[in-house]
DNA sequence: GGGGGACTTGACCGGTCGGTCAAGGACACC
DNA sequence: GGTGTCCTTGACCGACCGGTCAAGTCCCCC
């Protein structure tokens, strides 16, 4: 046989170069512009090398798009491991992952778009969703256990873990990815918002309106 | 000029039905197969027509998209007036708020993915985030009044806002477009989790672990 | 019946895209 | 200088795609 397959290649430290070049550039213009508008003609060009150093390194479009989605997938959930270490407080655990998420997609806004549209296509959906559970259910454990302990309301815990990443996800969209605002300051307001709800806190009685609605005491 | 514009075109009651149904096989095809995948040959095949019977309704296929956007937009924007009515209660605005969309969201599924798809295009994301906007700006003043009133916590209604669009549009997506589940019960969820968030009521102090973690008088 | 506008057909076109491949470096090791 | 492996080139290919259009058909109204 003339060459190996693209899988079983064997890359000198130059090759891995090149790929990692070609790997960045396309997540960047698969973010900005969308993964079907993108073409390999538009990347290879992007990084000055002709096609054929495209097929070199990937076996196709969608092979590359699938690398891409797995990497970011491994290195988010890598974050959240690193960062929760071996907390004992499965509530602390939780806001560590809340936190370390919104950090990591702080540094790497480019990749909530390719997540997004992976969602949205046959063929990267399942992909999406094996990663997607397996993080998940990580986060299943740690409310379990604080419904055992008696520190978070009774429920479905699949339910209520779904309901935080929908909080984190929703507000880094929204203030990290499509505002700029800071990853620290958005994970103060996602954690808030998960332990205590919108509700006022019960002591202080509904005041009658027309009351200062701000911090009474400053 | 032989023909008008497709705009300023008048449709018989026969055109609006075929109109109908060519955004309707789109709408699926789209949600199923994606935007790109989908061609309009596939379109028009599969409600048995022509391929100019698409361009006699659509200037393109891009306008059908953004057709159909707007449409769903605007009729999720409309459930959701609909429901909320002249209740005078902030908070229970944003409970029929949540209620209704799921219900919507649980009629009209395959919308889900075009939603989150136009999300990924530079064309798209534009018109996507203007009807957003314009409904988030709705949910935001319920939420000022809420604090105002010292119902709701003191925060920034932008940020609490979109924690609880989160939280709807995760649960919806989870548990509804991936699951198959009621809208109803879900949105029983959205609610309980945005209102009161993760932690036990204080009222119940913390128990020893090892105790039972159920409701404890059935 | 005939005139005209609403609608339909499907072959056709230009362009682009993902992917191939024969050929040719670059570099190491003998 | 020869040999082998890793890497690169870019013209080329077949397929498909969005969009056009000349030629109809249908049907209502005079």
């Amino acid at each position: 046989m003339a060459h190996p397959t693209v899988e079983e290649r064997r890359l000198t430290a130059r090759g891995h170069e090149r790929r990692r070049q070609l790997m960045d550039f396309a997540t960047l213009r698969f973010a900005e512009r969308g993964y079907h508008p993108t073409s390999v003609a538009e990347i290879v060009q992007g990084i000055g090398v002709g096609k054929g150093v495209f097929y070199w390194y990937f076996s196709s479009k969608e092979e590359l798009f699938l690398e891409i989605l797995r990497e970011a997938q491994q290195a988010l959930r890598r974050a959240q491991r690193q960062e929760i270490g071996d907390e004992p407080d499965p509530l602390r655990r939780i806001e560590l992952g809340i936190r370390s998420s919104m950090a990591w997609l702080d540094e790497h806004r480019h990749v909530f778009n390719l997540f997004q549209f992976a969602a949205t296509e046959e063929r990267f959906a399942p992909a999406l969703r094996r990663g997607g559970e397996v993080a998940a259910a990580d986060a299943v454990r740690h409310v379990k256990e604080g419904i055992v302990e008696g520190r978070i309301r009774d429920g479905d815990p699949e339910v209520l873990t779904n309901a935080v990443l929908g909080v984190t996800n929703q507000l880094a969209r929204v203030f990290i990815h499509e505002r700029g605002e800071r990853g620290a300051d958005v994970a103060d307001a996602a954690v808030a918002f998960c332990l205590e709800g919108l509700l006022a806190p019960p002591s202080a009685p509904p005041q009658p309106a027309g009351t200062s609605p701000r911090a009474p005491a400053g």
